[in-house]
DNA sequence: CTATTATTGTCACGAATTGAGACAATAGGA
DNA sequence: TCCTATTGTCTCAATTCGTGACAATAATAG
Protein backbone atom coordinates (compact mmCIF):
# COMPACT_ATOMS: atom_id res chain seq x y z
CA UNK A 1 0.00 0.00 0.00
CA UNK A 2 1.33 3.30 -0.68
CA UNK A 3 1.11 6.82 0.86
CA UNK A 4 -2.41 7.21 2.56
CA UNK A 5 -3.77 10.36 3.52
CA UNK A 6 -7.86 10.99 4.00
CA UNK A 7 -8.04 11.75 0.58
CA UNK A 8 -6.94 8.60 -1.09
CA UNK A 9 -10.25 6.82 -1.05
CA UNK A 10 -11.66 9.84 -3.50
CA UNK A 11 -8.74 9.47 -5.54
CA UNK A 12 -8.69 6.68 -6.62
CA UNK A 13 -10.85 3.89 -7.84
CA UNK A 14 -12.50 1.89 -5.16
CA UNK A 15 -12.09 -1.41 -4.35
CA UNK A 16 -9.44 -2.05 -6.66
CA UNK A 17 -6.02 -2.59 -5.65
CA UNK A 18 -3.05 -4.11 -6.98
CA UNK A 19 -0.44 -6.47 -5.58
CA UNK A 20 3.24 -6.93 -6.81
CA UNK A 21 5.58 -9.84 -6.92
CA UNK A 22 8.75 -8.57 -6.92
CA UNK A 23 11.48 -11.24 -7.79
CA UNK A 24 15.25 -10.65 -7.41
CA UNK A 25 18.11 -13.38 -7.21
CA UNK A 26 20.86 -13.31 -5.25
CA UNK A 27 23.69 -15.87 -5.41
CA UNK A 28 21.66 -19.26 -5.50
CA UNK A 29 18.21 -17.77 -4.21
CA UNK A 30 14.90 -16.57 -5.69
CA UNK A 31 13.66 -13.60 -3.40
CA UNK A 32 10.63 -11.73 -3.26
CA UNK A 33 10.16 -8.05 -1.82
CA UNK A 34 8.01 -8.01 1.40
CA UNK A 35 6.73 -5.52 3.64
CA UNK A 36 6.33 -5.49 7.13
CA UNK A 37 3.84 -2.86 8.53
CA UNK A 38 4.55 -0.91 11.94
CA UNK A 39 4.91 -3.03 14.98
CA UNK A 40 2.13 -5.64 14.05
CA UNK A 41 4.12 -8.47 12.33
CA UNK A 42 1.81 -8.27 9.87
CA UNK A 43 3.46 -9.42 6.26
CA UNK A 44 2.00 -8.43 2.84
CA UNK A 45 3.44 -7.75 -1.28
CA UNK A 46 3.82 -4.26 -2.32
CA UNK A 47 1.10 -3.13 -3.48
CA UNK A 48 -1.30 0.21 -3.89
CA UNK A 49 -4.08 1.74 -5.39
CA UNK A 50 -5.41 2.93 -8.84
CA UNK A 51 -6.13 7.07 -9.42
CA UNK A 52 -9.10 7.71 -10.63
CA UNK A 53 -7.51 8.76 -14.73
CA UNK A 54 -4.80 6.33 -14.52
CA UNK A 55 -3.89 3.52 -16.34
CA UNK A 56 -3.60 0.04 -14.15
CA UNK A 57 -0.32 -0.56 -15.50
CA UNK A 58 0.98 2.79 -15.09
CA UNK A 59 -0.36 2.68 -11.29
CA UNK A 60 1.93 -0.53 -11.11
CA UNK A 61 4.72 1.06 -12.65
CA UNK A 62 4.39 4.36 -10.78
CA UNK A 63 4.20 1.88 -7.04
CA UNK A 64 7.22 -0.42 -8.30
CA UNK A 65 9.43 3.43 -9.03
CA UNK A 66 8.12 4.20 -5.66
CA UNK A 67 9.21 1.20 -3.56
CA UNK A 68 12.58 0.38 -5.35
CA UNK A 69 13.33 3.50 -7.49
CA UNK A 70 13.70 1.73 -10.34
CA UNK A 71 11.91 2.56 -13.70
CA UNK A 72 11.20 0.95 -17.07
CA UNK A 73 10.65 -2.12 -15.68
CA UNK A 74 9.36 -5.32 -17.56
CA UNK A 75 5.88 -5.92 -15.88
CA UNK A 76 3.81 -8.48 -16.18
CA UNK A 77 0.65 -9.15 -15.09
CA UNK A 78 -0.72 -12.37 -14.42
CA UNK A 79 -4.27 -12.96 -12.56
CA UNK A 80 -6.75 -10.96 -10.72
CA UNK A 81 -8.22 -11.92 -8.06
CA UNK A 82 -11.68 -11.57 -7.01
CA UNK A 83 -12.82 -13.18 -4.10
CA UNK A 84 -15.18 -11.33 -2.23
CA UNK A 85 -13.75 -13.15 1.27
CA UNK A 86 -10.44 -12.30 0.32
CA UNK A 87 -10.88 -9.44 2.45
CA UNK A 88 -9.90 -9.78 6.11
CA UNK A 89 -10.90 -6.77 7.53
CA UNK A 90 -9.13 -7.61 11.31
CA UNK A 91 -5.20 -7.28 9.82
CA UNK A 92 -6.15 -4.18 7.94
CA UNK A 93 -7.35 -2.55 11.14
CA UNK A 94 -4.77 -3.57 13.27
CA UNK A 95 -2.32 -1.82 10.75
CA UNK A 96 -4.61 1.36 10.78
CA UNK A 97 -4.87 1.31 14.87
CA UNK A 98 -0.61 0.88 14.83
CA UNK A 99 -0.28 3.49 12.62
CA UNK A 100 -2.40 6.13 14.96
CA UNK A 101 -5.11 6.29 11.75
CA UNK A 102 -8.68 5.80 12.77
CA UNK A 103 -10.62 2.28 11.08
CA UNK A 104 -13.85 4.98 10.95
CA UNK A 105 -11.96 7.61 8.79
CA UNK A 106 -10.47 5.23 6.76
CA UNK A 107 -13.34 2.67 6.72
CA UNK A 108 -12.78 2.37 2.96
CA UNK A 109 -9.53 0.41 3.23
CA UNK A 110 -11.67 -2.11 5.03
CA UNK A 111 -13.97 -2.84 2.54
CA UNK A 112 -13.39 -5.18 -0.28
CA UNK A 113 -10.76 -5.20 -2.99
CA UNK A 114 -10.43 -6.71 -6.16
CA UNK A 115 -6.27 -6.80 -6.89
CA UNK A 116 -4.95 -7.05 -10.66
CA UNK A 117 -1.69 -8.86 -9.75
CA UNK A 118 1.77 -8.33 -11.25
CA UNK A 119 4.80 -9.90 -11.29
CA UNK A 120 8.60 -8.17 -12.01
CA UNK A 121 12.09 -9.80 -12.49
CA UNK A 122 14.41 -7.07 -11.13
CA UNK A 123 18.26 -6.93 -10.98
CA UNK A 124 18.72 -7.89 -6.61
CA UNK A 125 21.74 -5.28 -6.64
CA UNK A 126 20.21 -2.05 -8.17
CA UNK A 127 17.59 -2.16 -5.31
CA UNK A 128 17.34 -0.13 -2.02
CA UNK A 129 13.77 -1.12 -1.09
CA UNK A 130 11.52 1.93 0.09
CA UNK A 131 8.77 1.22 3.32
CA UNK A 132 5.91 3.35 2.17
CA UNK A 133 3.99 5.39 4.79
CA UNK A 134 2.05 2.47 6.52
CA UNK A 135 4.98 -0.16 6.65
CA UNK A 136 8.47 -0.06 8.37
CA UNK A 137 10.43 -2.19 6.10
CA UNK A 138 10.60 -3.33 2.88
CA UNK A 139 12.77 -6.35 2.53
CA UNK A 140 13.94 -9.62 0.38
CA UNK A 141 12.61 -12.45 1.51
CA UNK A 142 13.91 -16.13 -0.03
CA UNK A 143 10.70 -17.60 -1.73
CA UNK A 144 11.01 -20.90 -0.02
CA UNK A 145 11.40 -19.11 3.57
CA UNK A 146 8.90 -16.41 3.50
CA UNK A 147 7.68 -15.26 6.53
CA UNK A 148 3.14 -15.81 6.75
CA UNK A 149 1.58 -13.35 4.35
CA UNK A 150 -1.32 -11.36 5.31
CA UNK A 151 -4.82 -12.31 2.84
CA UNK A 152 -4.22 -14.22 0.46
CA UNK A 153 -0.65 -13.32 -0.41
CA UNK A 154 0.63 -16.26 -0.14
CA UNK A 155 -1.55 -17.82 -3.14
CA UNK A 156 -0.73 -15.01 -5.25
CA UNK A 157 3.47 -15.79 -4.98
CA UNK A 158 2.19 -18.96 -5.73
CA UNK A 159 0.33 -18.41 -8.97
CA UNK A 160 3.32 -15.84 -9.33
CA UNK A 161 5.51 -18.33 -9.50
CA UNK A 162 3.91 -20.72 -11.21
CA UNK A 163 2.83 -18.60 -14.31
CA UNK A 164 6.77 -17.77 -14.41
CA UNK A 165 7.92 -21.15 -14.90
CA UNK A 166 6.35 -21.37 -17.92
CA UNK A 167 8.04 -20.14 -20.82
CA UNK A 168 10.32 -19.23 -18.65
CA UNK A 169 12.97 -19.02 -21.51
CA UNK A 170 11.37 -15.46 -23.03
CA UNK A 171 10.22 -13.77 -19.71
CA UNK A 172 13.88 -14.27 -18.14
CA UNK A 173 15.45 -12.41 -21.54
CA UNK A 174 12.69 -9.94 -21.14
CA UNK A 175 13.40 -9.31 -17.18
CA UNK A 176 15.76 -7.93 -15.63
CA UNK A 177 16.72 -10.31 -12.76
CA UNK A 178 20.37 -10.60 -14.08
CA UNK A 179 23.03 -7.87 -13.96
CA UNK A 180 23.70 -7.11 -17.91
CA UNK A 181 26.56 -9.85 -18.18
CA UNK A 182 26.30 -12.69 -16.51
CA UNK A 183 27.90 -16.38 -17.35
CA UNK A 184 25.95 -19.45 -18.14
CA UNK A 185 26.54 -21.07 -14.67
CA UNK A 186 24.85 -17.53 -12.90
CA UNK A 187 22.16 -18.31 -16.00
CA UNK A 188 21.61 -21.72 -14.62
CA UNK A 189 21.05 -21.33 -11.14
CA UNK A 190 18.77 -18.79 -11.99
CA UNK A 191 16.57 -21.26 -13.99
CA UNK A 192 17.26 -23.54 -11.09
CA UNK A 193 15.75 -21.56 -8.51
CA UNK A 194 12.89 -20.42 -10.57
CA UNK A 195 12.11 -24.25 -11.33
CA UNK A 196 13.22 -25.76 -8.22
CA UNK A 197 14.88 -28.62 -10.24
CA UNK A 198 18.54 -28.85 -10.83
CA UNK A 199 19.37 -29.16 -14.59
CA UNK A 200 22.54 -30.72 -16.47
CA UNK A 201 25.24 -28.26 -16.97
CA UNK A 202 25.83 -29.79 -20.98
CA UNK A 203 22.44 -29.53 -21.99
CA UNK A 204 21.52 -26.90 -20.18
CA UNK A 205 24.19 -24.42 -22.21
CA UNK A 206 23.33 -26.33 -25.20
CA UNK A 207 19.45 -25.18 -25.41
CA UNK A 208 20.29 -21.86 -24.15
CA UNK A 209 22.78 -21.25 -26.85
CA UNK A 210 20.79 -22.70 -29.28
CA UNK A 211 17.58 -20.48 -28.67
CA UNK A 212 19.54 -17.54 -30.08
CA UNK A 213 18.65 -15.15 -27.05
CA UNK A 214 22.38 -14.97 -26.17
CA UNK A 215 25.03 -12.53 -27.35
CA UNK A 216 28.88 -13.77 -26.39
CA UNK A 217 31.07 -11.07 -24.67
CA UNK A 218 34.99 -11.32 -23.04
CA UNK A 219 35.52 -13.67 -20.49
CA UNK A 220 35.07 -13.11 -16.78
CA UNK A 221 38.54 -13.51 -15.05
CA UNK A 222 36.83 -14.49 -11.50
CA UNK A 223 40.10 -15.42 -9.93
CA UNK A 224 39.52 -18.97 -9.60
CA UNK A 225 42.01 -21.36 -10.54
CA UNK A 226 39.87 -22.32 -13.05
CA UNK A 227 38.82 -22.04 -17.04
CA UNK A 228 36.99 -18.15 -16.80
CA UNK A 229 33.91 -18.59 -18.23
CA UNK A 230 32.30 -16.23 -20.63
CA UNK A 231 30.22 -13.44 -20.19
CA UNK A 232 26.70 -13.28 -21.77
CA UNK A 233 24.13 -10.80 -22.12
CA UNK A 234 20.47 -11.20 -23.30
CA UNK A 235 19.75 -9.86 -26.88
CA UNK A 236 16.50 -7.80 -26.29
CA UNK A 237 14.29 -7.48 -29.17
CA UNK A 238 11.89 -4.22 -29.91
CA UNK A 239 8.89 -3.91 -27.55
CA UNK A 240 6.24 -6.31 -28.19
CA UNK B 1 -24.05 -6.51 -20.29
CA UNK B 2 -26.44 -8.27 -18.40
CA UNK B 3 -29.90 -7.08 -16.99
CA UNK B 4 -30.01 -3.28 -16.10
CA UNK B 5 -32.01 -1.34 -13.89
CA UNK B 6 -31.47 1.86 -12.00
CA UNK B 7 -30.09 0.07 -8.65
CA UNK B 8 -27.71 -1.85 -10.91
CA UNK B 9 -25.41 1.03 -10.27
CA UNK B 10 -25.67 0.42 -5.85
CA UNK B 11 -26.06 -3.33 -5.97
CA UNK B 12 -22.60 -4.15 -8.11
CA UNK B 13 -19.23 -2.73 -7.76
CA UNK B 14 -18.89 0.48 -9.15
CA UNK B 15 -15.52 0.77 -12.28
CA UNK B 16 -15.92 -3.14 -12.41
CA UNK B 17 -16.71 -5.16 -15.20
CA UNK B 18 -15.93 -8.47 -16.54
CA UNK B 19 -16.00 -9.45 -20.46
CA UNK B 20 -16.04 -13.66 -21.57
CA UNK B 21 -14.84 -14.90 -25.10
CA UNK B 22 -16.71 -18.20 -25.43
CA UNK B 23 -15.72 -20.26 -27.88
CA UNK B 24 -17.28 -22.77 -29.78
CA UNK B 25 -16.36 -25.00 -32.75
CA UNK B 26 -18.57 -26.01 -35.56
CA UNK B 27 -17.31 -27.40 -38.69
CA UNK B 28 -14.09 -26.40 -39.19
CA UNK B 29 -14.77 -22.82 -37.88
CA UNK B 30 -13.73 -21.35 -34.44
CA UNK B 31 -16.66 -18.86 -33.87
CA UNK B 32 -17.37 -16.52 -30.44
CA UNK B 33 -20.55 -15.38 -29.03
CA UNK B 34 -21.14 -11.58 -30.14
CA UNK B 35 -23.92 -9.22 -28.79
CA UNK B 36 -26.07 -6.15 -30.99
CA UNK B 37 -27.10 -3.87 -29.52
CA UNK B 38 -30.64 -3.06 -30.11
CA UNK B 39 -31.07 -1.09 -33.46
CA UNK B 40 -27.30 0.46 -32.67
CA UNK B 41 -25.39 -1.59 -34.88
CA UNK B 42 -22.79 -2.26 -31.91
CA UNK B 43 -21.47 -4.75 -31.35
CA UNK B 44 -19.68 -6.30 -28.35
CA UNK B 45 -18.56 -9.00 -25.83
CA UNK B 46 -21.36 -10.69 -23.79
CA UNK B 47 -20.17 -8.63 -20.23
CA UNK B 48 -21.55 -8.08 -16.34
CA UNK B 49 -20.58 -6.36 -13.49
CA UNK B 50 -20.21 -8.10 -10.06
CA UNK B 51 -22.31 -7.96 -7.26
CA UNK B 52 -21.16 -6.73 -4.02
CA UNK B 53 -20.79 -9.47 -1.87
CA UNK B 54 -20.47 -12.06 -5.14
CA UNK B 55 -16.89 -13.50 -5.60
CA UNK B 56 -15.64 -12.35 -9.71
CA UNK B 57 -15.25 -16.08 -10.71
CA UNK B 58 -19.33 -16.41 -9.90
CA UNK B 59 -20.06 -13.95 -11.68
CA UNK B 60 -18.77 -14.48 -14.69
CA UNK B 61 -20.51 -18.01 -14.38
CA UNK B 62 -24.14 -16.52 -13.30
CA UNK B 63 -22.85 -14.31 -16.60
CA UNK B 64 -22.35 -17.64 -18.64
CA UNK B 65 -25.28 -19.29 -17.09
CA UNK B 66 -27.50 -16.33 -18.45
CA UNK B 67 -26.04 -16.21 -21.99
CA UNK B 68 -25.84 -19.82 -22.67
CA UNK B 69 -28.26 -21.68 -20.44
CA UNK B 70 -25.08 -23.81 -19.61
CA UNK B 71 -23.39 -24.47 -15.92
CA UNK B 72 -20.43 -26.27 -14.83
CA UNK B 73 -18.32 -24.56 -17.57
CA UNK B 74 -14.54 -23.95 -17.70
CA UNK B 75 -13.84 -20.80 -17.75
CA UNK B 76 -10.37 -19.24 -17.16
CA UNK B 77 -9.55 -15.76 -16.26
CA UNK B 78 -6.29 -14.66 -19.34
CA UNK B 79 -6.37 -10.56 -18.56
CA UNK B 80 -7.25 -8.01 -16.84
CA UNK B 81 -8.07 -4.34 -19.13
CA UNK B 82 -7.24 -1.38 -17.13
CA UNK B 83 -6.49 1.55 -19.14
CA UNK B 84 -7.89 4.87 -18.37
CA UNK B 85 -8.97 5.85 -21.72
CA UNK B 86 -10.57 1.99 -23.04
CA UNK B 87 -14.12 3.24 -22.02
CA UNK B 88 -15.69 5.41 -24.71
CA UNK B 89 -18.68 7.04 -22.96
CA UNK B 90 -20.01 7.59 -27.05
CA UNK B 91 -21.56 4.28 -27.64
CA UNK B 92 -22.66 3.34 -24.44
CA UNK B 93 -24.53 6.36 -24.13
CA UNK B 94 -26.02 5.26 -27.81
CA UNK B 95 -26.92 2.10 -26.56
CA UNK B 96 -29.08 3.95 -23.62
CA UNK B 97 -30.66 6.47 -25.50
CA UNK B 98 -32.10 3.74 -28.53
CA UNK B 99 -32.84 1.25 -25.36
CA UNK B 100 -35.00 4.45 -23.93
CA UNK B 101 -32.93 4.48 -20.90
CA UNK B 102 -31.93 8.57 -19.74
CA UNK B 103 -27.86 8.43 -19.87
CA UNK B 104 -28.36 11.27 -16.76
CA UNK B 105 -30.01 8.11 -14.75
CA UNK B 106 -27.42 5.69 -16.31
CA UNK B 107 -24.80 7.97 -15.84
CA UNK B 108 -22.46 5.03 -13.96
CA UNK B 109 -22.39 3.22 -17.02
CA UNK B 110 -20.75 5.86 -19.22
CA UNK B 111 -18.14 6.14 -16.33
CA UNK B 112 -14.57 4.10 -16.33
CA UNK B 113 -14.72 0.89 -16.32
CA UNK B 114 -11.99 -2.08 -15.17
CA UNK B 115 -12.37 -5.15 -17.04
CA UNK B 116 -11.27 -8.90 -16.22
CA UNK B 117 -11.44 -10.63 -19.33
CA UNK B 118 -12.58 -14.45 -19.38
CA UNK B 119 -12.82 -17.20 -21.79
CA UNK B 120 -14.35 -20.15 -22.29
CA UNK B 121 -14.65 -23.48 -24.57
CA UNK B 122 -18.08 -24.95 -25.09
CA UNK B 123 -19.89 -27.15 -27.31
CA UNK B 124 -21.36 -25.20 -30.09
CA UNK B 125 -24.51 -27.59 -30.27
CA UNK B 126 -25.76 -27.19 -26.27
CA UNK B 127 -26.18 -23.44 -26.88
CA UNK B 128 -28.68 -21.59 -27.76
CA UNK B 129 -27.47 -17.95 -27.06
CA UNK B 130 -29.61 -15.77 -25.22
CA UNK B 131 -29.49 -11.79 -25.79
CA UNK B 132 -30.23 -9.62 -22.66
CA UNK B 133 -32.52 -6.99 -22.00
CA UNK B 134 -30.29 -4.23 -23.99
CA UNK B 135 -29.23 -6.25 -27.45
CA UNK B 136 -31.06 -7.80 -29.65
CA UNK B 137 -28.94 -10.84 -30.89
CA UNK B 138 -26.13 -12.82 -29.74
CA UNK B 139 -25.05 -14.98 -31.97
CA UNK B 140 -22.01 -17.27 -33.32
CA UNK B 141 -19.39 -15.27 -35.30
CA UNK B 142 -16.05 -16.80 -36.99
CA UNK B 143 -12.96 -15.23 -35.29
CA UNK B 144 -11.90 -14.57 -38.71
CA UNK B 145 -14.83 -12.61 -39.77
CA UNK B 146 -15.88 -10.63 -36.60
CA UNK B 147 -17.86 -7.19 -36.53
CA UNK B 148 -16.31 -4.69 -35.83
CA UNK B 149 -16.62 -4.16 -32.24
CA UNK B 150 -16.81 -1.54 -29.77
CA UNK B 151 -14.13 -0.15 -27.19
CA UNK B 152 -11.51 -2.62 -26.91
CA UNK B 153 -12.84 -5.61 -27.54
CA UNK B 154 -11.32 -7.01 -30.90
CA UNK B 155 -8.06 -6.59 -28.37
CA UNK B 156 -9.42 -8.67 -26.00
CA UNK B 157 -10.41 -11.51 -28.54
CA UNK B 158 -6.95 -11.27 -29.54
CA UNK B 159 -5.33 -11.77 -26.13
CA UNK B 160 -7.94 -14.92 -25.71
CA UNK B 161 -7.08 -16.50 -28.93
CA UNK B 162 -2.84 -16.16 -27.83
CA UNK B 163 -3.68 -17.09 -24.77
CA UNK B 164 -5.54 -20.25 -25.71
CA UNK B 165 -2.93 -20.87 -27.84
CA UNK B 166 -0.58 -21.94 -25.69
CA UNK B 167 -0.87 -24.95 -24.25
CA UNK B 168 -3.32 -25.61 -26.01
CA UNK B 169 -3.44 -29.49 -25.51
CA UNK B 170 -4.32 -29.18 -21.35
CA UNK B 171 -6.97 -26.46 -22.20
CA UNK B 172 -8.56 -28.07 -24.81
CA UNK B 173 -8.77 -30.97 -22.57
CA UNK B 174 -10.51 -29.53 -19.97
CA UNK B 175 -12.65 -27.19 -21.97
CA UNK B 176 -15.78 -28.46 -23.63
CA UNK B 177 -15.03 -27.10 -27.40
CA UNK B 178 -15.91 -30.50 -28.63
CA UNK B 179 -18.31 -32.79 -28.10
CA UNK B 180 -18.05 -35.82 -25.18
CA UNK B 181 -17.10 -37.95 -28.53
CA UNK B 182 -15.47 -37.08 -31.16
CA UNK B 183 -13.19 -38.12 -33.87
CA UNK B 184 -9.39 -38.11 -34.37
CA UNK B 185 -10.22 -35.38 -37.63
CA UNK B 186 -12.71 -33.39 -35.91
CA UNK B 187 -9.93 -32.46 -32.82
CA UNK B 188 -7.25 -32.06 -35.68
CA UNK B 189 -9.58 -29.75 -37.28
CA UNK B 190 -10.29 -27.50 -33.53
CA UNK B 191 -6.42 -27.54 -33.21
CA UNK B 192 -5.88 -26.11 -36.88
CA UNK B 193 -8.75 -23.77 -36.04
CA UNK B 194 -7.60 -22.30 -33.22
CA UNK B 195 -3.86 -22.28 -33.89
CA UNK B 196 -4.39 -21.00 -37.74
CA UNK B 197 -1.77 -23.49 -39.00
CA UNK B 198 -2.47 -26.92 -40.49
CA UNK B 199 -0.96 -29.64 -39.44
CA UNK B 200 0.08 -33.53 -40.52
CA UNK B 201 -2.25 -35.90 -40.02
CA UNK B 202 0.35 -38.39 -39.18
CA UNK B 203 2.52 -36.73 -36.62
CA UNK B 204 -0.93 -35.35 -34.92
CA UNK B 205 -2.85 -38.49 -34.25
CA UNK B 206 0.93 -40.06 -33.02
CA UNK B 207 1.09 -36.80 -30.89
CA UNK B 208 -2.04 -36.87 -29.43
CA UNK B 209 -2.21 -40.37 -28.40
CA UNK B 210 1.20 -40.36 -26.75
CA UNK B 211 -0.33 -37.72 -24.71
CA UNK B 212 -2.51 -39.70 -22.55
CA UNK B 213 -5.07 -37.82 -22.44
CA UNK B 214 -7.91 -39.48 -24.57
CA UNK B 215 -9.90 -42.65 -24.04
CA UNK B 216 -10.73 -44.72 -27.32
CA UNK B 217 -14.25 -45.84 -27.78
CA UNK B 218 -16.19 -47.79 -30.46
CA UNK B 219 -16.02 -46.75 -34.45
CA UNK B 220 -18.37 -44.01 -36.15
CA UNK B 221 -20.29 -45.81 -38.93
CA UNK B 222 -20.57 -42.46 -40.83
CA UNK B 223 -22.34 -43.76 -44.13
CA UNK B 224 -19.38 -42.02 -45.99
CA UNK B 225 -17.14 -44.85 -48.55
CA UNK B 226 -14.36 -45.52 -46.10
CA UNK B 227 -13.36 -46.57 -42.79
CA UNK B 228 -14.62 -46.19 -40.11
CA UNK B 229 -13.15 -43.38 -37.63
CA UNK B 230 -12.92 -44.30 -33.65
CA UNK B 231 -14.63 -42.02 -31.35
CA UNK B 232 -12.45 -40.53 -28.77
CA UNK B 233 -12.91 -38.82 -25.47
CA UNK B 234 -10.45 -36.65 -22.99
CA UNK B 235 -9.56 -38.59 -20.00
CA UNK B 236 -11.10 -36.09 -17.45
CA UNK B 237 -8.79 -35.55 -14.28
CA UNK B 238 -9.42 -33.88 -11.07
CA UNK B 239 -9.94 -30.48 -10.94
CA UNK B 240 -6.55 -28.92 -9.96
C1' DC C 1 58.68 -23.79 -14.45
C1' DT C 2 55.89 -27.83 -13.97
C1' DA C 3 52.24 -30.38 -11.84
C1' DT C 4 47.75 -30.05 -9.88
C1' DT C 5 42.89 -28.82 -9.55
C1' DA C 6 38.43 -26.91 -10.36
C1' DT C 7 35.67 -25.31 -14.07
C1' DT C 8 34.19 -24.50 -18.53
C1' DG C 9 33.30 -25.18 -23.65
C1' DT C 10 32.58 -28.69 -26.95
C1' DC C 11 32.02 -33.04 -28.95
C1' DA C 12 30.36 -37.82 -29.45
C1' DC C 13 27.07 -41.39 -29.11
C1' DG C 14 22.81 -43.57 -28.15
C1' DA C 15 17.90 -42.65 -26.93
C1' DA C 16 13.79 -40.31 -27.71
C1' DT C 17 10.89 -37.34 -30.56
C1' DT C 18 9.32 -35.42 -34.93
C1' DG C 19 8.56 -34.84 -40.12
C1' DA C 20 7.01 -37.12 -44.06
C1' DG C 21 5.72 -40.65 -46.90
C1' DA C 22 4.12 -45.59 -47.65
C1' DC C 23 0.77 -48.97 -47.06
C1' DA C 24 -2.72 -51.98 -45.48
C1' DA C 25 -7.53 -52.01 -43.70
C1' DT C 26 -11.81 -50.80 -44.20
C1' DA C 27 -17.11 -48.92 -45.43
C1' DG C 28 -19.66 -48.04 -48.39
C1' DG C 29 -20.95 -46.97 -53.70
C1' DA C 30 -20.63 -48.33 -58.67
C1' DT D 1 -16.55 -57.81 -57.23
C1' DC D 2 -14.07 -53.73 -57.95
C1' DC D 3 -13.27 -48.90 -56.84
C1' DT D 4 -12.49 -44.85 -53.84
C1' DA D 5 -11.92 -41.97 -49.89
C1' DT D 6 -10.39 -42.14 -45.34
C1' DT D 7 -8.15 -43.96 -41.41
C1' DG D 8 -4.69 -46.42 -38.38
C1' DT D 9 -0.12 -47.78 -38.27
C1' DC D 10 4.59 -48.48 -39.68
C1' DT D 11 9.09 -47.08 -41.47
C1' DC D 12 13.01 -44.27 -42.15
C1' DA D 13 15.44 -40.11 -41.99
C1' DA D 14 16.15 -35.78 -39.52
C1' DT D 15 16.31 -33.49 -35.32
C1' DT D 16 16.61 -32.92 -30.50
C1' DC D 17 17.93 -34.53 -25.90
C1' DG D 18 20.34 -37.14 -22.01
C1' DT D 19 24.82 -38.36 -20.69
C1' DG D 20 29.41 -38.95 -20.39
C1' DA D 21 34.08 -37.94 -22.27
C1' DC D 22 37.63 -34.77 -23.10
C1' DA D 23 40.40 -30.92 -24.08
C1' DA D 24 41.27 -26.06 -22.69
C1' DT D 25 42.17 -23.08 -19.38
C1' DA D 26 43.39 -19.92 -14.75
C1' DA D 27 45.12 -19.87 -10.84
C1' DT D 28 47.96 -22.29 -7.00
C1' DA D 29 51.24 -25.43 -5.01
C1' DG D 30 55.57 -27.58 -5.28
Amino acid sequence: MQKISPSTAIDHLPHLAYDSVIFGFSGTQLKILIMEYHNTNIFALPGGFVLKNENLNDAVRRGLKERTGLDNIHLEQFYTFGDADRNNAEPMRTILVKNGLSPEKYHWMLERFISVAYYALINYKDVVPQPDALSDSCRWYPVNALPPLMMDHALIVEKALQTLRDNLDRKLARGNLLPPKFTMKELQQAYEAILGTSLLRTTFQRRMLSLNLLERHEKQYSGGAHKAPYLYSFIRFEAS
